[in-house]
DNA sequence: GGTCCAGTTGCGACTGAGTCTCAGTATCTT
DNA sequence: AAGATACTGAGACTCAGTCGCAACTGGACC
């Protein structure tokens, strides 16, 4: 969970411009717990009049998603959900299943994650999925 | 990697129907190293002039993951890959960039695994995610 | 306060993975 | 061999996400 004043204030500080579809955004963004979808925040700004753009949504979410504002998740479904970030160190726990995420204290994951090297072939981070 | 015949007792065995698309995808399955997604089995069947319909190969595919022979994976594009599974207890270590998974030896995924329950929402498996 | 312009917006068309429908076909059981 | 029914392929459809473009606007500069 996240408050408006801190979106502004990252958007502010990563070179981009303080639009009034922005400023709406930070606030539908702000205070939601758990994992939303740009569906969600669609009909949220329907419901509140503030007659945000499809594509406008998209856009603000890749550029949240970049700064670290928010995480970005792909669900089953093919649809991308986001959850909101604090900016202390921590893991997500994503249900495989249905995309929900939590948050979760180390539980050992820093150890694994340590051991396991980033991806080869594009040097990135890498999640881990079991399978008994 | 899987054997063809591996795939096809595996359906049999699992109550499905052993028909003649069945059989040529259990041969384009088997013997795959790594992730593909259903495309690159089409692409493969027309190819070999294996006629099979997109339909089919999705339904199929659908089909071995039930059965456990393949894994589904998310894809960050929204595509679904997959990969083929070995009977035996391993775990797939998945790239949230570019989805290629590789088998991985316990490295204490176990003992996460353990004390991290099941979602509650849905009760299902979940996987981890780190972020720093 | 006024001007300028690159960054941003909303609209609507487009894309492409995946699903659905349905008539025809193949498989399995008896 | 016959019948029941699971399966198939073709193509229409769905829907999340992207793209192109003309119009708009925040904020830097005068």
């Amino acid at each position: 969970m996240v408050n408006a004043r801190d979106v502004i204030g990252a958007l502010e500080h990563g070179g981009y411009r303080l639009t009034a579809p922005r400023r709406a955004l930070a606030s539908l963004v702000a205070g939601r717990e758990g994992h939303f979808t740009a569906d969600d925040l669609l009909d949220a700004a329907r419901r509140r009049h503030l007659g945000l753009g499809r594509a406008t949504i998209f856009r603000a979410l890749d550029a949240l998603a970049e700064l670290g504002i928010v995480e970005r998740i792909d669900l089953p479904s093919g649809e991308h959900a986001f959850v909101a970030c604090e900016a202390a160190h921590h893991h997500h726990v994503v249900c495989s299943s249905c995309g929900r995420a939590t948050w979760a204290s180390d539980h050992g994951l820093e150890r694994v994650a340590a051991e396991m090297s980033a991806c080869p072939p594009c040097m990135s981070e890498r999640t881990t999925r079991c399978r008994s």
